[in-house]
DNA sequence: CACGACAACTCCTCAGACAACCTGAGAGGT
DNA sequence: ACCTCTCAGGTTGTCTGAGGAGTTGTCGTG
């Protein structure tokens, strides 16, 4: 069962992954009528109003539509999701691997072009980070995003910032759902404290270099954790 | 009673009208739990299923998320903006600077996960591009982008893949502008051909780190030349 | 051939039942 | 005072059965 989460999901949204597969692979082409709702049923192995609820997704989405009498159509195959849709049903792993990938080279050239502004700011987010350490986990995780969030914008450029920001909500996500699935807690309320401080450092001095390996390490090990828990 | 409000729309049409309002309105902001299932039966005065197949439309739209025990959560107020609209909006110099970042982190994945399948088709790519020397510009910028674009599939990443088709538009206009802007192809029809094989044969034998820094070299020149034409 | 009746489908809506799950409050122990 | 555990109440998830309403193709009749 490789649906990628670390929640198992649940039956709708399985039939709803089934049926826009096969929409995207196209075995029903724009403008075919897709079996009845019990015949669905039966091929997919769940009840009729599973189905349902998995066609109004579908339907939400602007993949089918459905004619009161006559079926339901597919009206489109692409997707023509916006992005963070996309990244929603993306395994987390996936998303935190290309996330590593973009913010290490971020990390690069945030060394070269940060200002004393961003030093203070990102000094600032260091500070809320230890701060949060005695929060809850998703305070937390929230505390370790800004700071991450605070070096990604010293690399200013605008479309590398907004590309982060729309990682967010998914990596929020997974992470608070990681640390509380393993406890990273337990022994240390501030975990990476060191490795973070060091990575700001690094930043701090102009070294990309220093900057990039210091950040690809720790990231890499949280990637291994998700892999491993998903 | 030709036009107009002809056939009423179902329940289900008009409950996801009501909620969709009530949520872009901002009665209900980002966070917030909605009212239970069998409350907004009762106030939309329609049966439970009704409003479970009204709230899959939303989430299927992704303005909603379910969450098991807990409720129903609000995730966005509006159908999100398209990210190639703010691609489009955004300096071509930026969105180029993220793309070699991504696509450096990439080549390194690549260089460590292609299967003989990636190579065949990496080679395809790289042959191809050396077909269209003798073309129109915009045919061999769309050559070139399907070569890098094979590399980045060889990653095994589907949001990386994702990710970099959303730059392919935005990147195919500007190349396109700075290969006719400059004259690049005056002495040589096929710019670039032997870096292009170089890193194709670091991605196929295996070697991230001379990918990467192929791969860099090369985009860092075109970048150069990007940010001294805008 | 033209046309109307009709049967067989389809989706639409509701009601009820039970399962799986989350949350917060309170009991009890330390 | 604090922590942990239990538990009840509320929530979404899933299935089933029953009609209602609309569409479409068929078939008999003229």
């Amino acid at each position: 069962m490789a649906l990628g989460a670390l929640h198992r999901s649940p039956l709708v949204d399985q039939a709803v992954e089934s049926l826009r597969e096969q929409i995207t692979q196209g075995l029903w082409p724009v403008g075919t009528r897709l079996p009845g709702e019990t015949t669905l049923a039966k091929t997919l192995g769940v009840g009729r109003s599973t189905v349902r609820e998995a066609l109004r997704a579908l339907a939400g989405a602007g993949l089918v539509q459905a004619r009161q009498g006559a079926g339901v159509f597919v009206i489109a195959t692409s997707p023509a999701e916006d992005w963070t849709a996309r990244l929603r049903r993306a395994a987390v792993a996936d998303v935190y691997e290309v996330r590593m990938l973009v913010e290490v080279q971020a990390a690069r050239l945030a060394a070269r072009r940060r200002t004393p502004d961003d030093v203070t700011a990102m000094h600032a987010a260091l500070e809320a980070r230890r701060g949060a350490a005695r929060d809850t986990d998703a305070a937390f995780v929230d505390a370790d995003i800004a700071l991450h969030a605070a070096v990604v914008a010293a690399a200013h450029n605008p479309v590398l910032t907004d590309l982060f920001a729309e990682f967010v909500p998914r990596l929020r996500e997974g992470l608070v759902a990681l640390v509380d699935l393993l406890d990273l807690r337990a022994g240390d309320p501030n975990p990476g404290d060191a490795t973070h401080a060091a990575f700001v450092g690094a930043v701090e001095r102009g070294d990309p270099d220093a900057a990039g390996r210091v950040l690809q390490e720790e990231l890499e090990q949280t990637l291994d954790r998700l892999r491993r828990a998903g």
